[in-house]
DNA sequence: GTCTATAGCCCGATAGAC
DNA sequence: GTCTATCGGGCTATAGAC
C-alpha cells in the first residue's frame, strides 16, 4: 500500500474508495457491505479494490488505518501530556484539581468528536469494541488502550491512590458513559425523545457527564 | 408459527433451530450467520427453516420472540411493582430510600442476567441497541422501554423531582453503566486484565456500580 | 493504474417426493 | 413434518487487455 510512496497517481482512487468504504462499513457492517456498491459510490472500478487493498478485509483495515492516522493528529498532544505527567508544577491540591480538569477536558473532547466530527468513525470504532475483529488490535494498541491508561493515571492523581482493580473499574464506568451515545444510540434517542444530537443536546449531555464524572471520581 | 397449537410434533425441531440460531446470530451477526451451519448445528435439515420460520429474517425475529417470552417471566414481577408504584407505605424519607433500594436491585438483577444467564442473549439484545433492525421495535416495546421508564420513575422518587430532560439523561448514564460489560466487552476485559467474568469479578463490578449509582442518583 | 470480463463459490429459497 | 435436489442470484477475487 505504501511501499511505493510515489503511488501518487492512484491516490485519488484510494481516497475515494476509503471514503465510500468508511460509509458503507459503518452503515451495513463488514459482511453486509458490498464491494460493487462501494466502488460505484466511489466512482471507481470494482477491480481496483483488489489492486489497492488486496480484497475486502484489506480495505476494511485500511479504513481503520486512516482513522487512526487522523485521530493521532488530534489526540496525540493531549495523550502525550497526560502520559508524561508533566503539567504545571504546583502544590499538592492544585495538582489534583488540574488532573480532574484534564479528565473533564478529555471527556468533552471524546464526546464532541464521537458525536459531531465523523459519525461513521464513531460507529466503526465502537462496533469493534463490542464485536472485535482484526481491526480491534490496531485500535486498542494505538488509541483505545492509550486512552484507557490515560484515564487510569489521571484517576490515580485525582483520588491520590495507587492503581488497583477498583480504580480500573471506575475508569471503565467513566469510559462507558462517554460511549453511551454510540453504543446505546437507539434506546438513548427514544428515551430522550431526540431526533438528532445537535449543539443543544450535546451541551446538555456534556454538562451531565461532567457532573457525574466529578461525583464518582471524587466520591468515597 | 402458532396458528396450529398442536404443532407439537415439530416443536423439538423448532427449539433446536432456535438454540443454534441464537448462538450463531450472537457470534457472527445476522448477515454473516449461515442457515446451513445453523441447521447442521441443530441436527436438522436446512429446508425446515423455511418451513417453520419463513426464512432467515423470520428465524431471527423468532429468536428475539423467545428471548422476550423468557425474560417476561423473570422481570415482569419487578417491573410491574415499579410501574404501579405500590411499595410498602411509609413516611416520606422511607419511600425515597425504598426507591433507591429498588433501583439498586434492578441494577444487580440486570447485570447478573446479562453476564451469567445467557451471554448470547445479552449480545443480541445489546447489538440491536447500537445497530437496530426490525427486532429492535420488539425489544423496545416489551423490555427496554419499560426498563427505561421504570428507571426514570424510580429516579423521580429518589430525587424527589419531576420528570425532565436532565433526569432522563441521568437515567441514560445509569443505563450505560449497566450495559458496559456487553457493549465495550473487549476493551473492558483488557483494561481489567480479566479473561472471564466469574463470580468474583461480577461481585466487584456490582459493588462499584452500586456505589456509582448511589452517588449520581443522590448527588446535587 | 485502470478497466472488462468472468471464474468460482456460497448463499437463501423452494418445488416436490415421502 | 421432513428430506433431497436444485435453482437463481450475488458475492469476492482475478486474469489479462489497455
Amino acid at each position: 500500500m505504501n511501499e511505493k510512496c510515489r503511488s501518487s497517481r492512484g491516490e485519488p482512487t484510494r481516497d475515494a474508495l476509503l471514503d465510500a468504504a468508511t460509509d458503507a462499513f459503518a452503515r451495513f457492517g463488514f459482511e453486509a457491505a458490498n464491494l460493487r456498491q462501494i466502488a460505484e459510490a466511489a466512482g471507481v472500478n470494482p477491480a481496483l479494490i483488489g489492486y489497492h487493498f488486496k480484497g475486502k478485509e484489506g480495505l476494511y483495515l485500511a479504513v481503520f488505518e486512516r482513522i487512526l492516522v487522523h485521530m493521532a493528529g488530534v489526540v496525540e498532544p493531549l495523550l502525550a501530556r497526560i502520559e508524561t505527567g508533566i503539567w504545571p508544577a504546583s502544590p499538592e491540591q492544585d495538582r489534583r484539581e488540574r488532573a480532574l480538569e484534564l479528565l473533564l477536558a478529555m471527556l468533552e473532547a471524546v464526546l464532541t468528536r464521537l458525536v459531531h466530527l465523523q459519525p461513521a468513525w464513531g460507529t466503526l470504532v465502537v462496533r469493534e469494541m463490542s464485536s472485535p475483529t482484526a481491526a480491534f488490535d490496531l485500535l486498542y494498541g494505538r488509541l483505545i488502550g492509550r486512552g484507557q491508561r490515560a484515564l487510569v493515571s489521571l484517576l490515580q492523581v485525582v483520588r491520590d491512590e495507587p492503581d488497583s482493580e477498583r480504580l480500573r473499574l471506575l475508569a471503565a464506568t467513566i469510559f462507558a458513559q462517554m460511549l453511551l451515545v454510540r453504543h446505546a444510540r437507539a434506546p438513548f434517542m427514544r428515551l430522550l425523545g431526540w431526533e438528532r444530537i445537535g449543539d443543544r443536546e450535546l451541551a446538555a449531555l456534556v454538562a451531565l457527564l461532567r457532573r457525574n464524572v466529578t461525583l464518582i471520581a471524587l466520591g468515597d
